[in-house]
RNA sequence: GUGGUUGUAGCUCAGUUGGUUAGAGCACUAGAUUGUGAUUCUAGGGGUCGCGGGUUCGAGUCCCGUCAGCCACCCCA
């Protein structure tokens, strides 16, 4: 016997998790269409030169990689920006820019696991390549928020900022040689504390003068026009500084003018991104009732997405949904009604002899738009609602030989108990509507 | 990769200073009940105590290793 089992950080998904991901999926494929973001798809493993080009230790330790059986270097993808920016390299001349794309799939990381953090995940990308307009940093800002929106969260924040207005201050104060350095500890602000983030600050040399700014900087809190209006002193002289400032508030101007409420979207200076290649707007995104939780949607623009593989310039600008992250945001919060089935009817199977009808009925609830699980076999009824009622259906259909005789049937509603009698006289169209309707009004109870 | 912590049935757990054949509740299967999810009753399946070694007359219990989960660091999604 060979023991079932799966490896380190990859897992199964049963159907009541696998159900609310794909949920959670299509909602995020449908507002990344209705901005005009096509789909894309890429191989799983690339020639390993491919992956390994920008060359950091840490993607290097992650990844994974062998020889294929033609002795050819090759690796797992670990993210869907490197072979996003191979595939522009590739096809930019057919595509044409700017070129809108989203991607969900999933990448690998030979990495530590954790809660939350798996050797395999799926990454929901959207980017749009090829232009340096603004108005590209707004739509990012703008479907990031529908997406939120659209799932159902009540409460949530997009916090939106710019690097340029960081590098502005980290020039003003002859910062920029430890940049990384600096952005790296200041985007900890959120789990640590200020104290700690000054402490890391002034081992890497920075001066208690310069910490104290950053710090005020960084917790700089309030409506945008406020926090604008502050950071346009901070940044002072510096040129990119004010170039920032000036973008953020294209960005935020065109937030509001779009109709997203107020204070969902809000300027935060302490938004740095771990990631050294963005380099304009970073935006990321929190549940309001779970901020331990981390970014459920980040990204940013980036000037040269594939530099290493082609001459042409490429800006881009894009974002990720945290889908794993999301998802157990939810559950934490009670926000997810799992259910194991995506059927809406659970139609009863009686007895043989009605075995066509049932057929027949099954179908016509199909061709009208409604999802029917049949009971495969003809046992007793109260297992079968049992069934029906630990996978979570909302109603079952029983039409039994009475019925049949009668031209009746029963829609039970499976949370309440409570079933209806629908009188059909053999004409389906009225139980199909019938059916709908009833359907329709519990849908709207939820 | 480093450090800490946990591991007994599908789930939640009990299991005495090491002592007979490892238990409970829930869940599951079948029946009482050939047309309605509950309750009740009856019967049943399911464990190499994560895995491997060691100590011992004897290990679920002690020791070592290993695998997996969780937490922190690192980094990130």
């Amino acid at each position: 016997m060979i023991e079932p089992r799966t490896l380190k950080g990859f897992r199964d998904h049963l159907p009541a998790q696998a159900l609310a991901r794909e949920n959670i999926l299509d909602i995020a494929r449908r507002v990344y269409r209705s901005y005009g973001f096509a789909p894309i798809d890429t191989p799983a493993l690339e020639y390993l030169e491919i992956l390994t080009g920008k060359g950091s230790d840490e993607t290097d330790k992650q990844l994974y990689r062998f020889k294929d059986h033609g002795g050819r270097d090759v690796g797992m993808r670990f993210d869907l920006t490197v072979p996003l920016a191979r595939f522009c390299a590739q096809h930019i001349a057919t595509l044409g820019t700017p070129f809108k794309r989203y991607q969900m799939a999933s990448v690998w990381r030979g990495e530590n696991t954790q809660r939350g953090r798996y050797r395999e995940f799926m990454q929901c990308d959207f980017d749009t390549i090829g232009t340096t307009s603004p108005v590209a940093d707004l739509e990012t800002v703008l479907v990031a928020h529908d997406v939120l929106k659209a799932i159902g969260i009540e409460k949530f924040t997009v916090r939106v900022n710019d690097r340029r207005v960081l590098s502005g201050m980290l020039q003003e104060l002859s910062l920029a040689d430890r940049s990384t350095h600096v952005l790296r500890s200041l985007d900890k602000l959120g789990k640590a504390t200020s104290e700690a983030v000054a402490a890391e600050l002034s081992s890497h040399r920075v001066p208690d003068e310069a910490i104290a700014k950053l710090l005020s900087m960084a917790q700089l809190r309030g409506t945008p026009s406020v926090v604008l209006a502050a950071l346009d002193t901070l940044v002072g002289s510096s040129e990119i500084g004010r170039v920032g400032v000036a973008s953020l508030r294209r960005v935020l101007d065109g937030v509001q003018k779009a109709g997203v409420a107020d204070g969902r979207v809000v300027v935060d200076p302490s938004i740095a991104r771990g990631l050294d290649y963005y380099t304009g707007i970073v935006l990321e995104s929190f549940l309001d009732e779970l901020p331990g939780l981390g970014s459920i949607c980040s990204g940013g623009r980036y000037d040269n997405l594939a530099g290493l593989y082609t001459k042409q310039s490429l800006p881009g600008v894009g974002a990720s949904v945290g889908i794993d992250r999301l998802l157990a945001g939810l559950e934490e919060l009670g926000r997810l009604h799992l259910t194991e089935t995506p059927a809406d009817v659970f139609l009863v199977f009686f007895s043989e002899e009605h075995l066509g009808d049932y057929l027949r009925v099954a179908a016509a609830l199909r061709v009208a738009g409604m999802a029917v699980e049949f009971f495969p076999e003809a046992k007793r009824v109260g297992q079968q609602l049992k069934v029906a009622a630990k996978k979570g259906f909302p109603v079952a259909l029983l039409i039994g030989s009475d019925e049949f005789a009668a031209g009746t049937a029963q829609l039970k509603s499976l949370a309440t108990q409570a079933s209806a009698t629908i009188n059909w006289h053999g004409d389906l169209h009225v139980l199909v509507d019938a059916i709908h309707s009833q359907l329709q009004a519990i849908r709207a109870k939820h």
